[in-house]
DNA sequence: TAGCCTGTTGGAAGCGCTTACAAAATGGTT
DNA sequence: AACCATTTTGTAAGCGCTTCCAACAGGCTA
């Protein structure tokens, strides 16, 4: 009925109390138990365990400044590619007992801005970050609180921020690479938003540059930006056909839309690869079982993202100032969504 | 080089200082601004704009108890229902400007329970459950610390918990009359792991009844659990089709599991829905687009998340305690990876 | 036995904030 | 001009913990 007090909860001095020893040693027992005598140590265990004792959030990061979180910043949770991420990166954590506080930003820079903002807010001891296309007051704000940050699936940041991954515009040239060896000439470009999103730009522009370099073109209206749910990537793909219908190969940004795409070649009876050949980027668990299973790059996100968390942990526990970039694997797989291109580029539409 | 001394960071006292105040005058200022006169909060908001000042978290918590975060226990990110739930329950929070700590059980009570109380210690204001199989300790630890809490996707919880979700075993009867309708007397059923995971053994439960319900069995030998990889899933639909080559649909306890199983159907060459019905329980945004799209359940994970983190902050915010259920709705979605049996049940193989 | 070193323990001082309370300022009213 | 009600401000008391420091207890050596 009337709302119930919040009613006085148990702190280290009931405990203490009921131990008989003084609050010093309550705290010691937990924090620093090798320090205290086993007899102490026992009496101070079993009032603890009777009282069900939690020691108090709040007056211990006022003491020690250890919150035991790390905040992680991702723009969504809607491409399984950062489910993955945020997998490992929290696996990582939790051997340390690391709490993750997740944000996200929708690709919204501003938004992200107020996301970290937020973070340090409630006092996160180091940061995650998704790509380098943070604005630079927030990262020099970090940096003034010595907060330890990094950011993840890029090689380079600015305001010299640490970073791990990998070049997403020369992984993208593999794949260009890749098409131009099976003899595609003709190649279209299937891709996420690019405004805010540094990897998907640097991917479009590994592969703009990849088929410049071979000495083929690459007009704009090969190219194609999607929003990336299914039915918006199928439209696009369709788009992209109608308006380059020249093209027997697809690049896609990503594995999410190498999903849609074949779906909607499927759906179009366009063969793949016959007819057409599909790539995407990031090597979904899917993507090798999809029919026919789909040429991707694997860029290990799980790891990668355990790996920064890694970082991390270690600057926080050593307390120095580690730098520069770490690089991380890319590898093509290459599958049965591509091949080389048909003689005639006749297609039944 | 030698590692950075934390260095002293600003504080209250030196923003109350430059603003030639008190430290009252900046409290209020940033909590109760209605109450401080347009002067002093001019110069205050100046000199916290000037001096980069962030309240400390742990300082604010101490006193306020309020740390402005909120738990969400999910067994993993493996399935993109827990994505999309969880981005649901984000959206929501972010609203309130509450954070979201995620923690991950891997479907282990055990570790469930380990994960909730790292979740209180660090202070979290409440705690949403995936499911209602924790165990009694742990919720009553909750309960008596008061932290609201409630479990999500179910109906019913012990210890008199609060709940949000719906029927799982009764939306698993929806699917089943849809294939007794469609005239199906031979039915398999694929599901995930039942151990430890109360959603899919009551919709393991619900299907079983439905079927005994109709005068029709459900030997052993149609029931195959797997574990959630696209290969294992693969694996167990074939392992179902060899023990059981009689029935005429599967029933899989989700849609990851559908889809894997679509895929093995196309793989073995066997036609969905002529020669095999098959369903699955959630709508994925993806079963609408696989050929044939996917007959399944929607059940609005997006949604009740979100829910579930309203009530929840409703009750911080109202200092009361709701309870009782919260009924989430549910439709069955009839797509074209289901149809009537062939007469004949032969199959090619 | 005196003198020391080591290992334990408790007392007490804050950490940086919020907020109760009192003091001061303001603005009518008589 | 004196008074009271109201608003605004400052003072100071903690919140519950960690940790410095001093006190003390043993176990040695000299």
């Amino acid at each position: 009925m009337a709302s119930e007090k919040p009613g006085p909860s148990i702190t280290i001095d009931d405990v203490a109390r009921l131990a008989n020893v003084s609050i010093a040693t309550v705290s010691r027992t937990i924090n620093r138990p090798e320090s205290v005598s086993a007899l102490l140590k026992g009496r101070v265990l079993e009032a603890i365990r009777k009282t069900g004792f939690i020691p108090n959030a709040g007056a211990r990061l006022l003491m020690t400044n250890r919150s035991g979180a790390i905040g992680v910043v991702m723009p969504t949770l809607s491409n399984t590619i950062f489910a993955q991420s945020l997998s490992g990166f929290q696996q990582r954590t939790a051997i340390d007992s690391f709490q993750v506080i997740v944000a996200f930003t929708d690709f919204d820079s501003v938004r992200e801005s107020a996301q970290i903002l937020n973070l340090v807010k409630s006092g996160v001891e180091a940061v995650a970050l998704t790509g380098a296309g943070q604005e630079p007051w927030i990262l020099r704000l970090l940096q003034q609180r010595k907060l330890p940050y990094i950011h993840v699936v890029c090689c380079e940041a600015p305001l010299g921020g640490q970073t791990i991954g990998f070049d997403n515009a020369k992984a993208m040239k593999l794949v260009v690479s890749h098409l131009l060896e099976r003899g595609h000439k003709h190649m279209g470009i299937l891709i996420s938003n690019t405004e805010g999103n540094d990897r998907a730009s640097a991917r479009l522009r590994g592969a703009r540059e990849a088929i410049h370099q071979a000495g083929l073109q690459l007009p704009l209206n090969r190219i194609v930006e999607t929003r990336s749910q299914i039915s918006a990537i199928r439209t696009g793909l369709r788009a992209l056909l109608k308006s380059a219908p020249e093209i027997t190969a697809v690049i896609c940004g990503n594995d999410l839309l190498a999903q849609g795409a074949l779906i909607e070649a499927q759906h179009m009876n366009i063969r793949v690869p016959t007819d057409l050949s599909i790539t995407g980027f990031d090597d979904f668990e899917m993507s090798a079982h999809t029919l026919p299973p789909i040429t991707t790059v694997r860029t290990g996100a799980f790891n990668m993202w355990a790996m920064a968390a890694e970082h991390l942990l270690t600057q926080l526990n050593s307390r120095k100032q580690l730098q520069g970039h770490i690089p991380t694997d890319v590898e093509l797989i290459i599958r049965n969504s591509t091949a080389a291109p048909r003689i005639s580029k006749i297609r039944l539409t």
